[in-house]
DNA sequence: TGTACATCAGTGAACGCGCGTTCACTGATGTAC
DNA sequence: TGTACATCAGTGAACGCGCGTTCACTGATGTAC
């Protein structure tokens, strides 16, 4: 194999994983701007200073939780979307996919929903860029489907953009039903259908 | 008349006027909950315990911004879906109308953009509530339309939604085209008019 | 296998600093007569 | 209009506290021979 770590670089991943997972547990609470380098190392059990081993700043530990959030998704937006299927199809696996991701990953969902507009410049560009490199992708999967012939690949990307804008909304709405009843789940679920679906059906009429 | 302010209680407004306008200006860098009382008490120049006769907290004076950024909008919205003309034309002007709200108040905006999924949940919450109310208005203009002759009013409020989402989107895309070419404006105008009527188009065949 | 040296993840003391909040205060404005 | 008292927006000193960052360090792990 190419990489054998040996102890120390094992027990090093270890710390720094913890820092990130503790990290994630104090942001459901609070923004990245307010994240206190030693509220973490506190949560983790080691010295202030250890911080500095892994990360430059709080900052620099949430663009690494921007591409752990979100940089494995890439794969599994691609296998959702080549799927054959018509559209209605498409739509309900897309919801069931989000909302099993939210159950799975909530904390890094949250995070990546809450910081997307925040007032730390580097976690934001990584979250715009990875959106955009998601809209890109998307746009190339829908030039593959019958719904967008004839379009031009402006529009395309416009159709995309929308998708992915929706799909971060509909992961928002299931986080804040997460702690609520079941019905309000099945709610929620029926709700971003049908806005998915409209969209669509836009799509479907918009060469007429 | 109704109310007749002394001299203290026209002071008394100028300063609280005042420290609302230095938060807004310091939260263009940064986001509510990282931003501290003492800091906006030092860009208005008055003593750092002057704060708490205005405000309880950081929190509280959020609050009163989103009263402030969202309240004043809602006859906007009202005045805006009333007037007559084809949904086509009624994108065009609800884009317009944004751009223009984006460059009168554009530090309103990347507030309420930025926390509506803060984690300074008072303000989270009551952008919540007043973009709930957004929804519900708008719900209330689609009846009077003959678009959604026919629809269910679960399936309007949908729909409201989901241009409420997508002004929101698109204010904050204005806000960043602000600070490039006019060029990259016009882009957007043409980017977000198309999104809007993607959906418009949806909409008029959801009952097809 | 054993030895001698290098590396480096994590330590712990120390620093200066800005924070939110308390308190008793001041003096201009407001009010009652 | 003038006087005596009440109100209250803004002051300034003081407090204890947690912050980010520096530095020289320790001792287990890695490496060369």
């Amino acid at each position: 194999m190419s990489h054998t770590f040996g102890v120390r670089q094992v027990q090093k991943q270890k710390t720094r994983r913890a820092l990130m997972d503790a990290a994630l547990a104090l942001l459901e609470e609070q923004s990245l701007s307010s994240l206190g380098l030693r509220e973490v190392t506190r949560a983790v059990g080691v010295a202030p200073t250890a911080f500095y081993r892994h990360f430059r700043s709080t900052a620099d530990l949430g663009v690494a939780l921007v591409e752990e959030a979100l940089g494995s998704l890439h794969p599994v937006l691609g296998d959702l979307m080549s799927a054959v299927g018509d559209s209605d199809e498409l739509v309900e696996r897309a919801v069931e996919l989000i909302a099993r991701h939210v159950d799975g990953y909530p904390a890094h969902v949250r995070f990546i929903a809450r910081e997307r507009h925040s007032g730390v410049q580097p976690v934001r560009d990584a979250i715009q860029g990875q959106l955009t490199r998601f809209a890109e992708e998307v746009r190339g999967e829908l030039a593959k489907r019958p719904e967008t012939e004839g379009w031009t690949d402006d529009d395309r990307l416009m159709l995309a953009g929308l998708y992915v804008d929706q799909m971060l909304m509909t992961a928002s709405l299931f986080l804040k039903a997460q702690d609520e009843s079941e019905e309000e789940r099945l709610r929620v679920t029926r709700l971003a259908s049908r806005r998915m679906r409209l969209i669509s059906i836009g799509c479907r009429h918009w060469l007429d």
